[in-house]
DNA sequence: CAAAGGTGATAGTATTACTATTAAATTCGC
DNA sequence: GCGAATTTAATAGTAATACTATCACCTTTG
């Protein structure tokens, strides 16, 4: 796995970015350090000033990757999402069942990141954590209907419209497809929040994960009556 | 309804604000404006002086009350949530049945607020709008643990709790029963955005609701097998 | 070898999220 | 009803933020 994901491109929507990061050094050096600085300090408290200290490089210089901070976070949003598309695709494809296949499938997408697959200049382990703390606030704004118009949202929906289909696969009448596959990818960030933080309000933990919750609960939601 | 809530008085943790807006003519004009401004700019757009300006009063008058304005918008949710929770327990208590009552529950805790109740000052309506907007960016901080512990969070977390009473009630061997009644909360906010926003990967609309799946959803999930 | 593009340095702007001080208005205790 | 205390308003000021603009240098490429 580690060395097959090493060999392919994530791609992200291109609208996102003045530059295309991957395409030079500096490029890269910004998306490695925003993710090390923003799972530092949080996304409120970073600022391209404090990354071009980071990376040795100047505030003006990364302005001619990105325009702004929120359009960086789209774009790791976006990175992470495609990453995880991926590897759901690729580890539900040799599935037969339907029904193994859908839990694999949430297995994938509830699970914590553990291990750095070291993609290159991302680390996996701490964009997951971001994603975990700050991905509301990439559409939790004025402008989402706007931004979604340009397509910055993609690859999120894309990755619930997969697990939709694989639930309507396993029972065509479920009512719910759309709302239990996006609840499931929301809600388990938030039980992993929950378990860093509200302990009090999550029965997840080390032990128990939310991939086991999920599954548990999306199974007796789309079983026929 | 209306009347008894009219009368009785919703409390929030005393350590939010440094002077309760309850106490005063300009309190109660900032709650009610600062509700209406956030609704209509949105959270991250909104300042003290532009709030000041709306009530013809001083940003530094303002700033005698919250101390800044992270901890207005906790006021505010604090404030949301006692008023569910109050009504939660109001129109559940003569419920004898345990599955009608979690129903109902269930039913006060996702529903979109509609009607103005006319709680004195505020606008419940655009308030539910802001809790669906903006609720995540009060606890998707650096500071959570801190403001955990100082109990700004106490009026939510009781919330779910008793929530997750109802739910043991029916069926005290169900493992997750804090676990779906975070979800059920958080994800009933997150299905009303995803239909105003993302409507692609909602089943939600105007007819079908968020109560109706996460009461379906929940049902289903803690029957006994 | 010259032009083009990428990067760095510096400066500047409007706004934000406050704090501090003082003055004026209002309310309260007696 | 008056003086004291409290509340509010007005002004000024600060450090930081989220950028934009300009220019110089350095490298790559045709």
């Amino acid at each position: 796995m580690k060395n097959l994901l090493s060999s392919i491109k994530i791609s992200v929507p291109e609208k996102i970015f003045l530059k295309d990061p991957e395409s030079s050094d500096l490029g890269k050096r910004i998306i490695e350090h925003s993710i090390l600085l923003i799972d530092e300090i949080g996304f409120d408290n970073f600022t391209f000033k404090k990354l071009g200290t980071k990376i040795g490089s100047n505030e003006s210089s990364i302005y001619r990757y990105f325009e702004s901070k929120h359009k960086l976070l789209l774009y790791l949003t976006s990175w992470y999402w495609a990453w995880i598309e991926y590897q759901l695709v690729f580890s539900t494809s040799n599935i037969p069942n339907p029904e193994e296949r859908l839990l694999k499938a949430i297995e994938i997408v509830t699970q914590t990141i553990k291990e750095d697959y070291d993609f290159s200049h991302v680390n996996e382990v701490k964009l997951n954590q971001i994603i975990i703390n700050e991905y509301s606030k990439s559409y939790l704004t004025k402008e989402v209907d706007s931004e979604n118009k340009e397509g910055y949202f993609e690859v999120y929906k894309r990755l619930i419209t997969r697990l939709r289909d694989m639930i309507l696969n396993i029972n065509p009448e479920y009512k719910f497809a759309s709302s239990i596959s996006s609840t499931i990818v929301e809600g388990a960030l938030h039980q992993h929040f929950l378990k860093d933080h509200f302990k009090s309000i999550t029965d997840c933990s080390e032990k128990v994960t939310p991939t086991k919750f999920f599954q548990d609960l999306t199974i007796n939601a789309i079983k026929p009556k």
